[in-house]
DNA sequence: CTAGAAGTAGACAGATCGGTATCGATTATC
DNA sequence: GATAATCGATACCGATCTGTCTACTTCTAG
C-alpha cells in the first residue's frame, strides 16, 4: 500500500469509526488497531486527533455534497424535482448499514464551543448544503428562493435526525411529501 | 444540604456539562468538581456513569415534556394553535444559553447501538413526543393527523439540528411559518 | 552497491478515564 | 450521652486516552 493510499485508508477507517461510536469514543489506538496501520504513520498525516477529525469532516462534506449534486442531476432536470430528489438522496443514505445520522450534527454535539474549528467545519458545512438548496429554489424560479431553501433544509435536517432514532428509511420520503405540499404551495417569481 | 437535594444538585450539574461537552467528555471528576459532592455520594445515587446518563436523560424528558405541554395550553386553546404553539416553546428553548442542541439526538449520536439502554431511552423520548403531536393533531381533527404529527415532528427535529448549528432562535420562527403553510392545506375530517 | 532518507511497528509516557477502598466526621437512635 | 450507622473527602486502582521515542526495515538516488 503506497502512501496516499495508507492515508487515504486511515481516513476511511476514522471516518467509520467516528460515526459509529462518536468522536470522543473512537480513540486513536482503535482506528489504528482497525487500519491496520501504525501510530506513527497517523500521527505523520496528522498532527493531531483534532487534526483527523478535521480531515474526516472535509472529506465527508465533499462526499456528500458532491453526491447529492450527482444524484439529483442524474435524477431530474426540472429544478422543482431537483429540490424533491434530494430527499430521495437522503432515503438511500438511511438505507446504508452505515447511517447513524449525520456526523456534523453528532461533531456539534461533542465540540459544541463556536470557537471550536470542529464546530466551525460543521457550520461551514451546513452553510454550504443550504446554500445548494438556495442554488436550486432560485433555478426554480420561486419568489422566495432563501424561505424555500431555508424550509427543505429544516426538512432535511428533521428527516436526519428522526431517521438515526428510528432507523426508519422511509422518513425520508415523509419529508419528500411534506416538501411536495409546501412547494405546491409557493409562488412562481415569473408565472 | 439533604440527601435527595444533593441527588437533585448532581443531576442538574450532569444534564449541564452533558449537554455542554457531550456525555463521553463530561467526566464523572468534571461533574464532582463543578457540583461539589464527593465521588462516593455520586457512586451511591447512581451504580454507574450509565445510570447517571439515564437518569439525566429521564429527567430532561419529563421536564421538557412537561414543559411543553404547560407552555402550549397557556399559549393556545385551538388544537391547530397548539400545533403552532409548540414552535414558540422551541424559540424560547433556542434562546437558552444553556442550548445545544437536543440531548437526546446527542446522546444517540455517541450511543448509537439500538441495544444500548441509552439509545432506546432516546427512542422512547421521541415517541413520546411524536405521540403528543398526534394528540394535538387528532383533537384538531384533521384528516390525517399521524401525517400531520409525523411532519411537525420533522420540522421539530429539523429546527433544533439548525439552530444547534447557527445559534440562531428564528430557526423556531422559521419551522412555525412552515407548518403554518402545512396546515393550512391540511383536510378536516369533520368540515 | 551503498548512503541516506523515509516509513514502520511497538514500547513507552503522562494524563485522565470510570470505579473502589479507606478512614475520619457527622448524624441518628436508644 | 454512648453506640451504631451512614456519609464525605481523598487516595488509589487498572484501563485507556492522546501523543512521543526508539529501533528496525524498506525504498530511492547516485
Amino acid at each position: 500500500m503506497k502512501r496516499v493510499e495508507k492515508k487515504a485508508h486511515l481516513l476511511e477507517t476514522a471516518v467509520g469509526l467516528f460515526n459509529r461510536y462518536g468522536y470522543h469514543a473512537a480513540g486513536v489506538d482503535r482506528i489504528i488497531a482497525e487500519s491496520g496501520i501504525a501510530k506513527t504513520t497517523l500521527y505523520r498525516h496528522f498532527a493531531t486527533k483534532e487534526d483527523l477529525i478535521l480531515a474526516a469532516l472535509r472529506l465527508q462534506d465533499e462526499r456528500s455534497r458532491d453526491g447529492m449534486r450527482a444524484f439529483v442531476d442524474a435524477a431530474a432536470t426540472d429544478p422543482v424535482d431537483k429540490l424533491l430528489a434530494t430527499f430521495d438522496y437522503l432515503g438511500a443514505w438511511f438505507a446504508d448499514r452505515a447511517f447513524h445520522g449525520c456526523p456534523f450534527v453528532s461533531a456539534a454535539s461533542e465540540y459544541g464551543d463556536e470557537a471550536d474549528p470542529i464546530f466551525r467545519e460543521v457550520a461551514l458545512h451546513k452553510r454550504l448544503v443550504l446554500a445548494y438548496f438556495e442554488e436550486l429554489a432560485h433555478a426554480a424560479g420561486l419568489a422566495d428562493p432563501k424561505r424555500v431553501a431555508e424550509t427543505i433544509n429544516l426538512l432535511h435536517e428533521g428527516a436526519v435526525a428522526v431517521a438515526q432514532v428510528t432507523r426508519d428509511p422511509a422518513t425520508a420520503a415523509q419529508a419528500k411529501g411534506a416538501a411536495k405540499r409546501l412547494l405546491a404551495g409557493e409562488q412562481r417569481a415569473f408565472a
